[in-house]
Order: C-alpha cells, then sequence, then structure tokens
DNA sequence: TCTGGGGTCCTAGGACCC
DNA sequence: TCTGGGGTCCTAGGACCC
C-alpha cells in the first residue's frame, strides 16, 4: 500500500535563529517585518560594544535588552514566522508586524536570515535522503516522502520510519519536525499538522469520516479564502460537508476542474505521484517601497529600482542557468489592485539591458498617474542555458548601463 | 495598523493557422 | 457567402501555496 509522508519543520526560521541564540528559548520572538542581513545583530553589536570581541561563537552572550523589540517598529512588513511562545498571543505568519505590535509588543523582532535557512534546509534534505531517496521539495521547510518502498516504510504505517527520519533530523541540528503519514500527499499534508510540534500522526483510508470529515474545509491544500466563502454560501463548511455534494453540483457550481477536485479530495482521494525533480517556470524580483511612490515626482527613485530589479533577475538567472523568452512587470497600485503586462520576445535572453527594455515597453502600456507601492520584474518562458546554447542562439553579453531612458513620466502616461 | 516576496497553476479571450 | 472546428501561442488576472 502507498504510504507517503509530509514533514514540517516546526517553526521552521525562529528556530533556526533560537539556535544562534539559546537566550530567546521560551520567550516571544518573531521574525520578519523585512528586515534584511543589513541591520545584522553582529554589526550592531559591534557598533554599542566595540570592546567585545563579538563573534558567531558567542552569540549566546547576547544580553536580553539588547534585542529589538517589535513595539519600535515602524514599517509595512509581515511576520515570516513566529515562535510557539509568540503564537500564544494570536501572532502568526502573514499578519503585518504592526497588527502583531499590538498583539504582543514585548515580543523581539529578528531580521530574516534566508543564507542561514537555506543551510539548515539543504542539511534536513540531505538527511532524509540518506534514508529515504524519493522525497519532493516544498520550499525551505517542507518535504514529501515516498515511505512506500523504503526498509521499515509499512512498520506502524509509518510510524517507525517517521520517528527515524524526526530522531535523525533533531540529532544532527537540534530542529524538530512534525510528520504525518497517509495514502496519498493530500491527506499526510493534513495529518502532518495533527500533532504539532514534533509530533507524528498516521492516517489511513478508515480515517476518512472522523478525522477527516469534521476538519474545516480551509484544512484541504488548494482550499483558500476565496473558495472557502464561496463555499460558505451553500452552507458546506467542513470537509464531510463538501463530501455530502453531488459531483455534478460541485462541477456546476465550481467550473468543471476545480469542481471536480473538491469532490476528490473531499473524498481522501489524490493520486499524484512524489515529484522529485522539477524545473522552474519563471524568475522574478519584487520590492515593496517604504512609502507609496508616484511616477512623475519620483521618477529617478522608481528608475533606480527598476534597473536593480532588472539587474537582479538577470543576476538570478544567470546564477542558476536560465535563459527567458517572456519578460513580464507587476506593479500595485496605493489600493492594492494589482496589474500585470507581458512581452514575449523573439528570443531568450539574461541579458539586463534586454530584460530592461522589454519591461520598459510593458510600463508604457500602464497608468503611470496612481501612486505606486510596489513594482516587480519576471521572465517566464523559461530554457536551461545549455540547451539554448546548443542551439547556437547566444547573444553577445551587453553590459548594464546606467538607467536613462525616459519611463517614468517624461512622456504623458497612457491610461 | 493595511496587507512581503517568491513561486505555480488555471481560466479565458483573441490571434493565427490549418 | 456570414460561417466549422481544432490546436497553439500570447496576454491578463486571480487563486493559492510556502
Amino acid at each position: 500500500m502507498r504510504r507517503i509522508a509530509h514533514l514540517d519543520m516546526d517553526a521552521f526560521y525562529a528556530s533556526v535563529e533560537l539556535l544562534r541564540y539559546p537566550q530567546l528559548k521560551g520567550l516571544p520572538v518573531v521574525i520578519g517585518g523585512g528586515r534584511r542581513r543589513e541591520d545584522d545583530m553582529l554589526a550592531r553589536l559591534r557598533q554599542v560594544h566595540p570592546d567585545y570581541a563579538w563573534s558567531d561563537n558567542n552569540l549566546d552572550e547576547i544580553p536580553l535588552d539588547f534585542f529589538p523589540r517589535i513595539s519600535g517598529y515602524t514599517g509595512r512588513g509581515v511576520i515570516t514566522t513566529a515562535t510557539y511562545a509568540a503564537r500564544k498571543f494570536g501572532v502568526g505568519s502573514a499578519m503585518g508586524v504592526m497588527k502583531a505590535a499590538k498583539l504582543c509588543p514585548d515580543a523581539i523582532l529578528l531580521p530574516v536570515d534566508f543564507d542561514q535557512y537555506r543551510h539548515y534546509s539543504q542539511r534536513f534534505k540531505a538527511l532524509i535522503t540518506e534514508i529515504a531517496p524519493l522525497m519532493e521539495n516544498r520550499g525551505v521547510d517542507e518535504v514529501f516522502i515516498d515511505f512506500t518502498h523504503v526498509p521499515g516504510g509499512q512498520r506502524e504505517g509509518g510510524r517507525v520510519l517517521a520517528r527515524l527520519i524526526q530522531k535523525a533530523i533533531f540529532d544532527d541540528t537540534g530542529l524538530t519536525c512534525s510528520v504525518g503519514v497517509a495514502p496519498n500527499k493530500l491527506l499526510a499534508k493534513m495529518a502532518s499538522e495533527f500533532n504539532k510540534p514534533n509530533g507524528i500522526s498516521i492516517v489511513t483510508e478508515d480515517d476518512l469520516v472522523n478525522l477527516i470529515w469534521p476538519l474545516p474545509c480551509r484544512k484541504v491544500n488548494g482550499i483558500g479564502p476565496k473558495a472557502e466563502a464561496k463555499l460558505a454560501t451553500h452552507d458546506i463548511h467542513t470537509i464531510g460537508d463538501l463530501a455530502q455534494r453531488e459531483r455534478m453540483w460541485l462541477i456546476e457550481n465550481f467550473g468543471k476542474s476545480y469542481g471536480a477536485w473538491l469532490h476528490e479530495a473531499s473524498h481522501g482521494q489524490d493520486a499524484r505521484p512524489i515529484e522529485t525533480e522539477s524545473e522552474p517556470v519563471s524568475i522574478s524580483r519584487e520590492t515593496t517601497f517604504e512609502r507609496d511612490l508616484h511616477a512623475v515626482h519620483d521618477r529617478e527613485a522608481l528608475s533606480a529600482i527598476f534597473t536593480r530589479l532588472c539587474a537582479q533577475v538577470a543576476a538570478d538567472l544567470q546564477r542558476k542557468g536560465y535563459v527567458g523568452k517572456t519578460i513580464g512587470i507587476k506593479l500595485r497600485y496605493d489600493t492594492f489592485q494589482s496589474v500585470t503586462r507581458d512581452q514575449t520576445l523573439a528570443d531568450h535572453t539574461h541579458n539586463a539591458q534586454q530584460i530592461r527594455e522589454a519591461g520598459g515597453q510593458c510600463l508604457k502600456r500602464v497608468d503611470l498617474q496612481r501612486r505606486l507601492r510596489l513594482l516587480g520584474v519576471r521572465v517566464g518562458s523559461l530554457m536551461k542555458l545549455e540547451d539554448w546554447q546548443a542551439q547556437g542562439l547566444s547573444a553577445q553579453e551587453t553590459p548594464i548601463q546606467p538607467y536613462t531612458a525616459s519611463l517614468f513620466g517624461d512622456e504623458p502616461p497612457q491610461t
């Protein structure tokens, strides 16, 4: 029988930070706020206590009162992760930091440190594949694992292997995770939430009625806030409610594809295989400004940001070894409404100059009268650099030049 | 106190071709 | 002449996920 595990690291970013700053254990700590490595703890420490030899080895000696509190925060950032101590106050991921500050003003606010999280991510994933080679990535802190043919993968429904993996990860990294094992990905994903943190739960087909059907629809991976609200208008609140509806009724109300999927999901059916390999579809960079910007009044600032985003995307493409053919921009107005424009080129590129030119053409097709809060650049229709070069299509590199074209405000904006 | 950044997938209309 | 149908590509928007 198929045995699929979903493994979810417990409060991953926050737990990694606690490894570096063990003195924060048990305290409400929140990661996020859009802060970066620039205002990193060590740099600030050296400024305040220049006589002390601060290094990565004595971070645990940093006095508690040195850590920044959330109450001093001003900005537009959101929370990425919160420790369990902070979650008790109702603070959670994706919440605005300013809102969290009201709920828990004494929480410590740490900047995100992606390099550190990536490092631990690679480490725990390597440990897993040593034990169970069929693993699917689901971002930095989550994976699916196929237990079916792993020795011991069927014992106690997968519990023995899950425990072994938990122990391997904890012994090596000091991090805990929660594991759900079930006949498929859909149920395994739900199961891993049953026993958090540091838990294991086993779900079989027989548990559908008792364990799955009482849950709110929102717990299904793929039912978000919009679908939940629409389901609620039909008095469908739990997965069990959903399962009572006829397949045809769901298709008529939610579309052929989504309706059929809702029906299958509510009955715990999911035949998707574990995907061990995947190719990126697009690569993008975007940024939310500290304050809203205007195409005319803040033209220079916007141009500089636009240039930087294009250069970053180009660098990302080159570093990862891809070229793309569809260049797109995204902007978000002060009303939070987003618009996108894209343009497909005759040939693939990873060149910042070409990306900027195509993106510039796209910018001419949007309303630039309104105030902006976000600008983004995206490259899609990707192809591997080596395949592109094998076709003999690679163009000559053009150096990035200072951006001077009149994109923001010189011409009458097109509305 | 408005709401990050990086993605994937789906839908739907129009162009264009056979 | 007023009208087909399928396939693919392009574009815009939106839901959803981590």
